[in-house]
DNA sequence: TACCGT
DNA sequence: AACGGT
C-alpha cells in the first residue's frame, strides 16, 4: 500500500478509537513508525488529514449504502440492513470523534453535514419511493418531510441531553427510533414484514 | 529529534 | 502544559 493510503488508513483507525483531539501528530506518526514530516510531506496541516480521512470514511459509506439497496428484497430489508451497519459502524467508533469534529474541525464537520443533507437524505427519499412501489408504505406520505424527519431522528440518538449515554446504549435507542419509524410508514403488507425481518434479527 | 510559538 | 508545525 501506497504511504499516503497508509497515513489515511491508520489515521481513521485512531481516531475510530481515540477521537481526533486526544491523537497528536506524534501519536499518528509514532504509530506509523514514520516522522512527522514525512506526514507533513503529504497533508499541509491536521486540518488536511481530518478532512481527507473523514472524506475517505464517507465515500466508503456510499458504497456500503448501494450494496445495502442492492442487496435487500424490499425497502422494508434496506431499512434493516442499514440499521445493522450503522451498529457495527458505531460500536467501533468512539463518539468523541463527533464532538472532536464539531468542536475543533468545522470544515470537516460542515462536510460531514453536507454529506447527510445530501446524499443521505437522497437514499432515504429513495427508500421511500421504493417501499411505497413495493406497496409497502403508505403512499399518502409526504416523502421530503418524512426524509428529513427520519435523519433528525438519527440525529437525536446522539443526543445526550434526551438518551444520557448510561442509562441507554446506541444499538437500543436506534433499534426502537426504527420500529417506531417503521410502524408509522407502513402498510399491512409492510408490517407483516417489519415482524418477519425483526424475528430473524432477535434470532 | 530538538525546538519554537501559541 | 501541551501540541501543531518547522
Amino acid at each position: 500500500m501506497e504511504l499516503k493510503e497508509r497515513i489515511i488508513t491508520s489515521t481513521e483507525a485512531l481516531f475510530c478509537q481515540y477521537g481526533i483531539k486526544r491523537m497528536t501528530m506524534d501519536d499518528i506518526a509514532k504509530h506509523l513508525g514514520i516522522s512527522k514530516k514525512t506526514i507533513y510531506l503529504h497533508f499541509k496541516d491536521k486540518e488536511e488529514l481530518v478532512n481527507t480521512v473523514v472524506a475517505e470514511m464517507l465515500s466508503r459509506e456510499d458504497c456500503i449504502s448501494e450494496e445495502n439497496e442492492a442487496e435487500a428484497e424490499d425497502a422494508v430489508k434496506e431499512i434493516f440492513l442499514v440499521v445493522t451497519h450503522l451498529q457495527d459502524l458505531l460500536s467501533k467508533m468512539n463518539p468523541m470523534l463527533f464532538f472532536d469534529m464539531q468542536k475543533y474541525h468545522p470544515k470537516t464537520w460542515e462536510l460531514f453535514r453536507n454529506y447527510r443533507y445530501d446524499y443521505v437524505r437522497k437514499c432515504i427519499e429513495k427508500n421511500l419511493q421504493r417501499g411505497i412501489d413495493e406497496g409497502l408504505f403508505r403512499k399518502e406520505i409526504n416523502m421530503e418531510i418524512i426524509s428529513i424527519m427520519r435523519m433528525e431522528q438519527v440525529d437525536m440518538i446522539f443526543n445526550q441531553v434526551a438518551f444520557a449515554p448510561g442509562k441507554y446504549n446506541l444499538s437500543q435507542v436506534m433499534t426502537e427510533i426504527t420500529e417506531h419509524y417503521l410502524h408509522g410508514l407502513c402498510t399491512l403488507k409492510g408490517h407483516k414484514l417489519i415482524n418477519k425481518y425483526k424475528q430473524i434479527t432477535e434470532e
